[in-house]
DNA sequence: TCTTTTATTCGACGCACTGTTGATTATTTT
DNA sequence: AAAATAATCAACAGTGCGTCGAATAAAAGA
């Protein structure tokens, strides 16, 4: 695990595409951005481009990684016991929910108006590798059906970042905190159990 | 609204294009198609395609139009009573499913892995446009928040949409009576009351 | 500080796809 | 059978792509 410090001017240029690039997606899909286009736009020569991405596209996953490592560093700074507490809203929820306030901008473009539906596949995955295996064993305890808790974690996943898509695109009117309680209480009971 | 009949021409070109993208959709993603493949795969003119469509995703909308209208067709079959009444699982959500079933490689391309989250989007607004005032009556009866309802609306259709996008991956190994069944649990109940 | 290393810039190149055109051929409609 | 219209074909300029070598600028190492 050698250490390689990076060149100032790489971390410089990276950090001036990525940005650039999540202010055009803003404005428009990702698939009308073209290198020329970015490159323009963040006043970096074209050629420099491609010494650090091979398209457009490349890049999105790099910033997509960004946010997905801090994602999981919030994830593992959880101990199943933070998870599992009888607390609510639950400590886990709330810093998920804080991370993605934290990160409106880009959370909001790639998770909401023609977002990439392969990166809302792999947050799903992160939380399924994390969660499913605790799922499954409180599911078997029930008696339940070997197949039913796949279905019910898509479920509540999807359910949850829905939730999350129409949060912000309205900006987040309500908090991080209010969020997670809802987001308990539709997993727990259903919708009609309010 | 005059009934304009379409030359047969224009209506075997259009059908052509449009089951050749649905094919070339899953073998990859929709921006690497272009329309010189597209054309070549279909054996038709590049030219012919401009006549149609102004570019591939112009086509993409059309398509997804098609499967949006006979969606809203099935929608718009059922009565309030056919949706509300008591008989499990409900004979609406039954017919949905048996649509998607029905049409699942073009479902599995538009809604699973390097899908089109505006066409997702789509979807769910139509549904929303259908169903969300008659739930806010059901909320407001409780007494619910107002905002609330907004939000558990987004949970559950999301949450169904990911269980389809889960059983649609896998070649869909439960009927559309199961998958309605196990829908309409969640919904009622969370994943916790099985 | 001076030297070495390395990143960025610049201009240019062939290449592929685009979107359109006008003329020609084939099919459908009336 | 005639008229209308759709599809084909070849060709065009325009744009972005991906790469290159040479020149310049900036950072790292001594």
């Amino acid at each position: 695990m050698a250490e390689k410090p990076v060149d100032r001017r790489v971390r410089k240029t990276r950090a001036v595409l990525r940005q650039g690039l999540v202010r055009l997606m803003a404005e428009k899909s990702i698939q009308d951005i073209t290198v020329t286009e970015l490159c323009a736009a963040c006043d970096v020569n074209r050629g420099t481009f491609y010494l650090h991405y091979t398209d457009v596209f490349e890049l999105l996953h790099s910033v997509e990684d960004e946010l997905l490592a801090e994602f999981e560093r919030v994830l593992d700074s959880l101990t199943p016991h933070t998870v599992f507490s009888g607390e609510t809203p639950s400590p886990a929820m709330c810093r998920m929910l804080e991370l993605l306030a934290d990160n409106a901008d880009l959370c909001r473009v790639l998770l909401c108006q023609n977002g990439d539906m392969a990166f809302v596949e792999r947050v799903k995955g992160v939380v399924r590798r994390r969660v499913l295996d605790e799922w499954a064993a409180q599911f078997f305890e029930r008696g339940a059906h070997a197949a039913v808790y796949h279905y019910a974690y898509e479920f509540v996943v999807s359910g949850c970042i829905g939730m999350l898509q129409y949060w912000m695109e309205r900006d987040m009117p309500l908090s991080a905190r209010e969020m997670a309680a809802m987001m308990e209480s539709f997993i727990a009971r259903g919708v009609t159990g309010l």
